[in-house]
DNA sequence: CGAATGCTTGACGGTACTCAAAGATTGTGG
DNA sequence: CCACAATCTTTGAGTACCGTCAAGCATTCG
């Protein structure tokens, strides 16, 4: 009999076996084989939880280990030596982290909690393993790293050339489309467990700058920000702005 | 008997087989076995020659075919709706292409010869078949497409972060040691195809002020470019300046 | 030699940054 | 339960970095 709990509501627990894991009874991840789950339940050393502004991964150490995000937010980021920081995306359910440091010597970035996380571990040493098993999950895992590659791509064109209520309308929108997609939109608001900070960070905007923009659009009634949770009201009016139209979502790998 | 052709510096032809493939003697790239190379040859459905400034990809169009570059330089990049370009990054021989939309509708970057470039093109139906036939290979790309994400990571940064001068310093030194890196580097200067524009869509710049940022720098001595020519004169100076210290740089797999 | 492309420079303006300080909210300990 | 600290948000003032506009110059090419 299966628990089938959901990570997104209930308390995250992942002791259970893959074939019984919340995440994937979610409709937006592609269904795996038997074999495949096997193969992952293998690759997976256990999971962990780090509560809200803790490290899953230190910067500039690369971390032995891989994982993919179970329940929560968080993010990738990265410092200057004075301090500056950039974020570089969000992490949300599902999707599969440590990739890029696969042969930084230092220099890799951090991620951080936004929320408390819940994730799943893999042994980096695996890797190479599971591709040989199952080269369908080498796939996905290549496929997710060019999802992410994309999203990137958008992100660098946002912090390169918009200016700043265009860089809000957009990561708002982004960012509610993704949480739409996996489920965590609940009567039109999602938790967003960001402050103005983060959100500077991620568009390479000063702390100032970003709250007098956010405020604006706010009182355009574009959107609304309310003890940790957003809620968009004009979705057309900030893709407009943003000139940002989120392209229909398939259903994604699980790792 | 190999023919053993250097692609950058004669006039590159590809149309002989992967094993007697000019780029695979750079040191810069890991050996392949045999098995793997005629994996790799019947992934490959020939090659292609496109000249300076058009498109092997256009944007908003879904490439049915991947790309690895055989000689000369390209770029990716995207561009809003009302014009304003974003470069995402510059393409180097080795560098595989078109990854990214595996799965994107539209909305996809384009990719732009900056000089004469060469390249093998790959279908991309049959990548899959190629990770079942070669797990090292899925595994090689998977670690391709990771490093670029590390490039993209590293722009990001810029984009957001460093101000003007650093961004021209990191820029430069970025690109003048993956050039380096690949022996297209000679008596200490190398091919710089690249306009004032180009740097300014790269860096999130205007051309005016990207034109006086790069020669206040040039004026101090740090770098000169000359007759589509770049020659880097304090490295320490310019990797200071844009806190950007390229790590050191393993071998890397060649698709 | 005129057109096209790219580089350079100056003038001016605005977007976004810095500095500073005052609310608002939350958490903590006495 | 209140006081105080800590964190985050908000607002104002002044500034500067960088963008836009405009025009001149250099080089290449047909």
């Amino acid at each position: 009999m299966k628990r089938e709990d959901n990570p997104l509501k209930s308390p995250p627990r992942c002791a259970h076996p893959c074939d019984d894991c919340g995440l994937r009874n979610n409709s937006a991840f592609l269904k795996s084989t038997a074999e495949e789950l096997d193969a992952i339940e293998s690759f997976r050393v256990g999971s962990r939880s780090v509560p809200a502004g803790r490290s899953l991964i230190e910067e500039h150490i690369r971390s032995p280990q891989l994982f993919t995000l179970y329940s929560g937010w968080a993010f990738r980021y990265k410092t200057l030596t004075d301090g500056r920081r950039q974020i570089l995306n969000f992490l949300l359910p599902g999707d599969f982290i440590g990739l890029q440091d696969e042969f930084a010597e230092g220099n890799t970035h951090g991620v951080e909690a936004a929320t408390d996380v819940t994730f799943c571990v893999f042994e980096r040493d695996k890797l190479w393993t599971l591709f040989q098993r199952q080269p369908k999950l080498g796939y996905d895992i290549t496929w997710l790293a060019a999802r992410e590659e994309k999203m990137l791509d958008d992100h660098l064109v946002t912090a390169g050339r918009r200016n700043a209520s265009e860089r809000i309308a957009m990561l708002l929108m982004h960012l509610y489309r993704r949480a739409e997609r996996i489920g965590m939109v609940e009567d039109g608001w999602v938790e967003f467990p960001f402050n103005q900070q983060h959100i500077a960070d991620a568009l390479g905007l000063s702390l100032v700058h970003t709250n007098k923009t956010l405020r604006r659009l706010q009182r355009l009634g574009l959107h609304k920000i309310d003890d940790g949770k957003l809620r968009i009201l004009e979705p057309q009016a900030l893709e407009t702005l943003g000139d940002y139209f989120e392209r229909p979502l398939r259903r994604v790998p699980l790792i």
